[in-house]
DNA sequence: GGTAGGATACCTACCGGACGGTATGCGGCC
DNA sequence: GGCCGCATACCGTCCGGTAGGTATCCTACC
């Protein structure tokens, strides 16, 4: 494909430009031009890369799934992992320009419903097997249905992601999640294997 | 201002048909060619309505203050009452378009930041209004701050809220919101307290 | 190791159309 | 008859996409 090393540089730059013009702007209120003069780039140069202005979307999609594939775990309890990731993420969304645009494409239901279903049934399924390991491993309250708790926690991820982007430009998202995780893990876990957890962001 | 029953009812038209079309595309890919055929009017009518498209779309965002003023709590328990509008509001977002059209222009941020935050803030003082209440009461656990919990509940709705569109077209909304308060209601509420509670649809 | 020549990577100018908004006219209720 | 409520025709702009040319690089053969 792209072969020279010049080419995946500008093909990055468009990307990244991509992702934050989408980001700040969505996907129908963000103009080409935006992008092309944000990432340095003139047009013919971005159309040998991307064919439309939705290919270039989808690829920013992608680069949710490059992210989650990047992400280590650093412990091996299913539940801590999951507070971890959930710490994880809300630094992507701070830091990484990707990240951010995949996920406002991702929530901006439009054109490319497909996509956007399947990065979303990534992270549910995603949450699901953690939870699934943690039931296997006794961590769980009974009658707490995996399925069903990875719906609601990716949920109120994402809702408590956009809260925190609309009311404070994401300046408290990462102290939103840790109450999220305040108020929710009592309904979610065995109050022994709560006193093990660290509720508190670890990133290091 | 308006003077005669017909203008209300092409403005109410106009409105509504407004609302549909911002929900469904946002805001940006919204035409008003889409909004006029489906009012079923002409430029001319709603441009004496609406002087642009950004006044059209702030008055739909009213919508939903208007909702929430309609709301009667049928009960006086402060978080009953905060079940049973989780509740209510999912019932608006399946069937009001003016609710349906009015959230989705609050959650994409763009041109019009001030009155998305305070349709915003509407809720999450609603929400901590309630939980103070329910502190009063002493139904609240210990240690569990009303500002941070309602600015998690408010957050958690709206993107189950946004999850449940995106993957089912809000199919399984109500049940998702139940789902919800099973899970944060062990967290939130005194185990006594919680015993009371009804956690199902009590929507008549 | 120099150069032909094709592929890769990119630039510039342009186009068709759709979109938000306006100007102006005109009928009907008070 | 006058203004409220609407209809119609039109306008300027901007936007995504394309056409066609050009530079840069890689390979191969001498």
């Amino acid at each position: 494909m792209a072969r020279q090393a010049r080419a995946l540089a500008t093909r990055q730059a468009v990307l990244v430009a991509a992702a934050e013009v989408f980001d700040e702007r969505g996907y129908a209120a963000a103009t080409m031009a935006e992008i092309l003069d944000r990432a340095g780039v003139t047009k013919g140069a971005l159309y040998f890369h991307f064919h439309s202005k939705e290919e270039l979307a989808l690829a920013v999609i992608e680069g949710q799934g490059a992210w989650i594939a990047t992400w280590k775990p650093a412990t091996d309890s299913p539940v801590q992992i999951l507070i971890d990731l959930g710490y994880a993420f809300a630094h992507a969304l701070l830091d990484d320009p990707l990240v951010r645009g995949s996920i406002r494409l991702t929530i901006e239901h439009g054109s490319f419903t497909q996509p956007q279903i399947a990065a979303y049934q990534g992270w549910i399924d995603l949450v699901r097997g953690l939870l699934e390991q943690a039931r296997e491993a006794g961590e769980l309250r009974p009658g707490v249905d995996p399925g069903a708790a990875a719906g609601v926690i990716t949920g109120a991820v994402t809702g408590i992601q956009l809260s925190s982007q609309v009311l404070t430009d994401r300046r408290d998202l990462v102290r939103r999640i840790g109450e999220l995780w305040t108020l929710l893990l009592p309904g979610l876990v065995e109050p022994r294997a709560l006193a093990r957890l660290s509720i508190a962001d670890r990133t290091s």
